[in-house]
DNA sequence: GTCCGACCGTA
DNA sequence: TTACGGTCGGACG
C-alpha cells in the first residue's frame, strides 16, 4: 500500500442487516431459500467493482476487503456485560444468509475478514489506520454512525444502498460535530440499539451544543458544575462515570492484531466463471447475464456451484449436529422469476399454492422411456436442473423383498417419464412371464440412474423416500441429497392433515390420484405391478412423480414461512437413512423358541376352553365379545356393568377382573384364555412369518409420519409392542436373540417424560428429585400424602405413580378414578392435592391449553408442532380430549425428539469410537443394538453418552437424563 | 373382499 | 387420563 492507492472496506455484517430490512424479501425460487440480502450484497459489490475496473474516473479501489463480525462475544462484553444485551435473535429467514454472503464474498475473489473477540468496526478502524499511515486513501462502505469517527481527509464513507458519499462536511451536517468528536458525542448520548447507556436528557443536539461550548468530553465533565440548566448539570455529574464506560464502548480499536496484511487486499481481475457459478446457484439470472457480458464468459457453460446453508441457529440456540441442506442448483425453468421476485416467504407460499391448484395434471402426457439413449438424455437434464422427483414401482410393499419393476422421474410439472424395466407379458403367454419387449436392459438403466441418484448436486424428491432408498440400496445405489414430501407435510401439518400422497394431492393440488386398484385390480384379480400394461403403468407411476414434484413446490417454501426448517433438517431428513439401515439390518428371531411357545400356549388355551364351555353351559366363540357378553350378562345374568359405545356389553379385561374379584370363576378363565391366545396369535404365530427368507432376520418397518406427537411407529411386524409386563409375555422376548458371538444391548431412558415435564413446567421438587437421583414416585407420594419415603407402603407409591402418569396424559378425575378403581370424588381430591403441592403443573397445563387455543397447535422444546384443530370444538367431550392430547404432546413429543436426535448422532459416534455396534430397534424410549461380545464394555458408555446428551446443545435441560443399559444374549435378559 | 369396533400388547 | 398397530368377529356389499 502506497500513496495513491485506495482501500475499500465493506462492512459486511452491517450490510446484511440493513439490506434485510430495507430490501424487498426475495427467495430462491427452486426451494424458497431466502436470499434478499445476498442479492442486494452481490448487486452492490458488482456495481462497486465494475466501476472500479471499467473506468478511470472517480474513486477507484486498488485494494478491497469485506469485513464481518465474528460473533457477539467481543472485548466490549468484558468491559460491559450488558453491551448489545437487548439484541434479539435474527429472524429465521435471515439466518442462512450470513453464510451465503461470506460465500458470495469468496465467489467475488475478495478477502473475507473476521476476527474472534472483535467487531467488524474495529477491524475496519485498524485497517483504515494502517492504510492511511502508508499514505493511501480509504473508503468505508457503510452508513453506520459508529464508523463516522474514522472519517478524515484520507478516509470517507460510502452508503452503498443510497449511493451517497459521507465525508467530513456530511458528518458535521448530520451530527453537528466533526468526526473526531463523534466519540465524545456518542458517549454523551449513549446508543439504545447497542444498549449503551448515555446521560438522560442529552440527545445529539444537546451533546453537540455542549461539545461546541466546552471543546471535548473531559473538559465538559471537569467543568460540569458551570452548566446553568439545573437538571442537565445534575445528570451530567451523576452519570459522569457512565459516560466514561460508554466512551470505552464506542471508541473503535485501531490496534487489532490482524492476521491478514493489507497487501493481500490488492484487487485482481474478476474471475468470471467463479462468480457466475455462485450467482447461478443463487439463481440471480439478471446478475449472471451482466457478469457474463462484462467478463466475456459463456454463462451456459458454467455449472452452478454447491452452496452450504446454515439453518443452524434458531430461537432455541445453536446446534452442532446440523445436516446441511442439499445443494440445489439451477432450476430456472420451474416458473417465471418475475412472479416471485420481491415476494416474502409467505407470498411465495401463496403464489405456489395457487399455481399448484390452477395447473391441471394430465396423466396421458407422460413419456414411456424404453430407449437407453432417451433415458440418458432425461438424466442429463436432471443433472443440469439439479432437481427431480423420483418414484420406484415394485411388486411388493415390503422393501426388503420387492423387486424393482420400473421407476418414474419428473423434471418439471408435467414433464414426466416412466422407465419400465421388468414388466412381464400377459398370463396367456405359453412361456409364462416373459419380459415385455422393448424395455431398457436392467443393469444399463440402473447404471445410468445411479449416477444421478448418487450425485450430491441433484436433489431427489420422493414421497416416503425411505422406501425408495431401501429399494435402490438392494441394487447397489446409495441415494444422497433428497427431500421427502411426506416428511415436509408431517413437519408442517402433523395433526392437521394426512400425509399420504393421495390426501396431499387432493389437499394441495386439487387432484384425485389414480386408484391403485384400478390399475392392478383387486381381490383375486389383483396382479403385481410387473403385470400392468405399459400405458397404465406410465400413467400411474408418472402421476406419482408428477404429483410429488408439484407437492414439493408447494410444501418446501412453507418450511421457511412457518419457521420449521430446523425441525425438518435435524429431526426428520437425517433420520431417513438411519431408520432405513435399521430396517435393513433386522433382528434375529429364534423360530424354535417361538414354535415351542406356540405349542405350549395352544395346549394351555385348549385346557381353558374346555373349562369355559363347561362353566358357560355351552360351546361358544370365546374370541367373540358379542357372544361372550350375551352369555355372561344375558344367560348367566352376572352383574354386568359397562356397555360399549355401540351398546354392546363390554367384556373388557377391567370388567372381567371386577367380576372375578367378586368371586365369579368364568370371567377369570376368560381373562387368562385371552392372554394366552393374544400371545399366540399376535406374537408366536405371526412373528415367524416375518422372518425374511434371504436374511433370516425380521425387518420391521418404521413410519416417521404416523403420529401427531413425533413418535415413530412400527409395523409389519410391530416390534414396539412385544410383551414385557407378564412373565408369560416376556418369554416372547427370549426369542429375539443376538447372532453367535454377539450380544444385544438394550439402552433405555429412565423416566424421560417426567424429566421433560419437570423441565418444561419448571417444577422445583421434581427437578431436585431427578438431580438427586431419588425415586420420583415415592417423592411424589411423600409430598402429597405426607408419608415418609422410608418404609412407604407399596400401595401409596402405586397411587402416586398413577397420578404422575395421569399428569403427563392431561389428567381428569374420571380417568384417574378408573385407573385406580377409586371414586371420582377421591380422584378429584388427589388431583387437587397434587396441584397444591406442585402449583407449576397447573400453570403449565393452563398455559399449554391457552397456547393451543390461540395457535391451533402446541410445540415441543425443539419446535416440533402438533396441531389440534378441534381444540375449540363446541362438543365438550371432544374439546376436553383435545386439551388432554395438547397437554401430552409437548411432553411425549419432546421425549420423541430427544431420542431422534440420539439416533441421528449414534452411528457416527460408534464409528468414531471404532466400534462395530449396529442399532437395530427403537421402542420410544429404548434403543436396541447388536454388537460383538468383546466390544460390549466399550460400547455401552458411548451409547449412554450420546443418549444422555442428545438434547444438547439445542436445548440445555434443567434435569439430567439417565440411561440404563444392559447386554445379554436375548432381549428379555438385556432389558 | 372390505370396513369397523372391541380388545389388548407396548411406551 | 396420552400415543400407537394387530387380531378377531361380524356386518356390509
Amino acid at each position: 500500500m502506497k500513496k495513491g492507492d485506495h482501500l475499500f472496506l465493506i462492512d459486511g455484517s452491517g450490510y446484511i442487516f440493513r439490506a434485510y430490512h430495507a430490501l424487498p424479501p426475495l427467495t430462491r425460487k427452486s426451494d424458497g431459500l431466502p436470499v434478499g440480502a445476498v442479492s442486494g450484497f452481490c448487486n452492490m459489490l458488482w456495481k462497486l467493482l465494475k466501476d472500479a475496473r471499467d473506468t478511470d474516473v472517480g474513486v477507484v479501489p486498488t485494494h478491497f476487503a469485506v469485513i464481518f463480525d465474528y460473533s457477539s462475544q467481543t472485548f466490549r462484553k468484558d468491559i460491559y456485560p450488558e453491551y448489545k444485551a437487548n439484541r434479539t435473535a435474527p429472524p429465521e429467514d435471515l439466518i442462512p444468509q450470513f453464510g451465503l454472503i461470506r460465500q458470495a464474498t469468496r465467489a467475488f475473489d475478495l478477502p473475507c475478514i473476521e476476527k474472534e473477540g472483535f467487531e467488524a468496526d474495529d477491524l475496519i478502524a485498524t485497517y483504515a489506520r494502517q492504510a492511511t499511515e502508508a499514505g493511501g486513501d480509504v473508503t468505508i462502505v457503510s452508513s453506520d454512525k459508529d464508523l463516522m469517527q474514522l472519517v478524515s481527509p484520507q478516509v470517507w464513507m460510502y452508503d452503498g444502498m443510497k449511493d451517497k458519499q459521507i465525508a467530513i462536511p456530511e458528518v458535521i451536517e448530520k451530527w453537528g460535530v466533526p468526526p473526531e468528536k463523534m466519540i465524545d458525542l456518542q458517549s454523551l448520548t449513549g446508543d439504545s440499539t447497542d444498549n449503551i447507556p448515555g446521560i438522560p436528557g442529552i440527545g445529539p443536539k444537546t451533546a453537540a451544543l455542549l461539545l461546541e461550548e466546552y471543546g471535548d468530553l473531559d473538559t465538559l465533565l471537569a467543568r460540569a458544575g458551570e452548566i446553568k440548566q439545573n437538571k442537565r448539570r445534575e445528570n451530567i455529574i451523576a452519570y459522569a462515570d457512565q459516560t466514561k464506560i460508554a466512551r470505552q464502548l464506542v471508541t473503535l480499536r485501531t490496534d487489532v492484531p490482524v492476521e491478514v496484511d493489507l497487501d493481500a487486499f490488492v484487487l485482481e481481475p474478476q474471475n468470471g466463471p467463479k462468480l457466475i457459478s455462485f450467482l447461478k446457484a443463487m439463481e440471480f439470472t439478471t446478475l449472471v447475464r451482466r457478469v457474463a457480458e462484462a467478463t466475456d464468459t459463456d454463462a451456459s457453460a458454467v455449472e452452478p456451484c454447491h452452496v452450504e446453508t446454515e439453518w443452524g441457529a434458531d430461537a432455541r440456540g445453536p446446534d452442532l449436529d446440523l445436516g446441511t441442506a442439499p445443494e440445489v442448483t439451477g432450476t430456472d425453468n420451474i416458473e417465471p422469476a418475475a412472479a416471485v421476485a420481491g415476494g416474502k416467504a409467505s407470498d411465495l407460499v401463496a403464489w405456489r399454492t395457487s399455481q399448484a391448484l390452477a395447473q391441471k395434471i394430465d396423466t396421458s402426457s407422460y413419456t414411456c422411456i424404453r430407449d437407453l439413449k432417451l433415458l440418458e438424455s432425461w438424466l442429463d437434464e436432471a443433472l443440469e436442473k439439479g432437481v427431480m422427483s423420483f418414484d420406484t414401482e415394485t411388486n411388493s410393499l415390503d422393501p426388503m423383498q420387492a423387486d424393482l419393476i420400473g421407476f418414474s422421474i419428473a423434471l418439471e410439472s408435467g414433464k414426466v417419464g416412466y422407465v419400465p424395466l421388468q414388466h412381464k407379458s400377459g398370463q396367456d403367454d405359453l412361456l409364462g412371464g416373459g419380459f415385455v419387449e422393448g424395455q431398457i436392459p436392467f443393469d444399463a438403466a440402473i447404471k445410468a440412474l445411479k449416477v444421478v441418484l448418487e450425485d450430491r448436486s441433484v436433489l431427489k424428491i420422493a414421497q416416503n423416500m425411505k422406501y425408495d432408498w431401501l429399494i435402490m440400496r438392494r441394487y447397489g445405489v446409495n441415494i444422497v441429497s433428497f427431500d421427502d414430501t411426506m416428511l415436509l407435510s408431517y413437519v408442517l401439518d402433523a395433526g392437521a392433515n394426512a400425509h399420504g400422497m393421495d390426501a396431499l394431492a387432493e389437499r394441495w393440488l386439487g387432484h384425485k390420484t389414480i386408484v391403485y386398484k384400478d390399475v392392478a385390480g383387486t381381490g383375486k384379480n389383483a396382479v403385481t405391478f410387473d403385470m400392468v400394461d405399459l400405458d397404465k403403468a406410465t400413467a400411474y407411476a408418472g402421476e406419482d412423480a408428477d404429483v410429488t414434484l408439484r407437492l414439493w413446490q408447494v410444501l418446501k417454501p412453507r418450511l421457511i414461512a412457518d419457521g420449521l426448517t430446523s425441525v425438518y433438517e435435524r429431526l426428520e431428513r437425517p433420520l431417513v437413512a438411519v431408520l432405513a439401515r435399521m430396517e435393513e439390518r433386522g433382528i434375529s428371531v429364534d423360530r424354535q423358541i417361538l414354535s415351542r411357545l406356540s405349542g405350549e400356549l395352544a395346549q394351555a388355551a385348549a385346557g381353558y376352553e374346555e373349562e369355559i364351555y363347561e362353566l358357560a353351559g355351552e360351546k361358544l366363540n370365546i374370541a367373540s365379545p358379542k357372544q361372550l357378553g350375551d352369555i355372561l350378562f344375558g344367560k348367566l345374568n352376572l352383574p354386568g356393568g359397562a356397555k360399549t359405545k355401540t351398546g354392546q356389553w363390554s367384556t373388557s379385561a377391567q370388567v372381567l377382573e371386577d367380576l372375578a374379584a367378586e368371586g365369579h370363576e368364568l370371567p377369570r378363565k376368560i381373562v387368562d384364555w385371552r392372554q394366552l391366545t393374544k400371545l399366540k396369535s399376535t406374537y408366536t404365530d405371526a412373528l415367524p412369518g416375518f422372518i425374511n427368507p434371504q436374511t433370516k432376520r425380521v425387518h420391521t418397518s418404521y413410519s416417521m409420519a404416523a403420529t401427531t406427537t413425533g413418535r415413530l411407529s412400527s409395523s409389519d411386524p410391530n416390534l414396539q409392542n412385544i410383551p414385557v409386563r407378564t412373565s408369560e409375555g416376556r418369554k416372547i422376548r427370549t426369542a429375539f436373540v443376538a447372532e453367535q458371538g454377539n450380544r444385544l444391548i438394550s439402552a433405555d431412558y429412565s423416566q424421560i417424560e417426567l424429566r421433560v415435564l419437570a423441565h418444561v413446567a419448571d417444577i422445583p421438587q421434581l427437578k431436585q428429585a431427578f438431580a438427586d437421583g431419588i425415586d420420583i414416585h415415592a417423592m411424589t407420594a411423600s409430598e402429597m400424602f405426607g408419608v415418609p419415603v422410608e418404609g412407604m407402603p407399596s400401595e401409596v407409591r402405586r397411587r402416586a405413580k398413577a397420578i404422575n402418569f395421569g399428569i403427563i396424559y392431561g389428567i381428569s378425575a374420571f380417568g384417574l378414578a378408573n385407573q385406580l378403581s377409586i371414586s371420582r370424588e377421591e380422584a378429584s381430591q388427589y388431583i387437587k392435592t397434587y396441584f397444591v403441592r406442585f402449583p407449576g403443573i397447573r400453570d403449565y397445563m393452563d398455559a399449554t391449553k391457552e397456547f393451543a387455543r390461540e395457535h391451533g397447535y402446541v410445540e415441543t422444546i425443539f419446535g416440533r408442532r402438533a396441531h389440534y384443530p378441534e381444540i375449540k370444538a363446541s362438543n365438550a367431550q371432544i374439546r376436553a380430549f383435545n386439551e388432554r392430547a395438547a397437554i401430552n404432546a409437548p411432553i411425549q413429543g419432546s421425549a420423541a425428539d430427544i431420542i431422534r436426535r440420539a439416533m441421528v448422532r449414534m452411528e457416527d459416534a460408534l464409528d468414531a469410537a471404532g466400534l462395530s455396534a449396529r442399532m437395530l430397534l427403537q421402542v420410544h424410549d429404548e434403543l436396541i443394538f447388536e454388537t460383538p461380545e468383546e466390544e460390549v464394555e466399550k460400547t455401552i458408555p458411548v451409547i449412554r453418552d450420546i443418549m444422555e446428551n442428545a438434547a444438547m446443545p439445542a436445548v440445555s435441560l434443567s434435569v439430567p437424563l439417565q440411561v440404563d443399559a444392559r447386554a445379554a444374549h436375548n432381549w428379555d435378559e438385556a432389558h
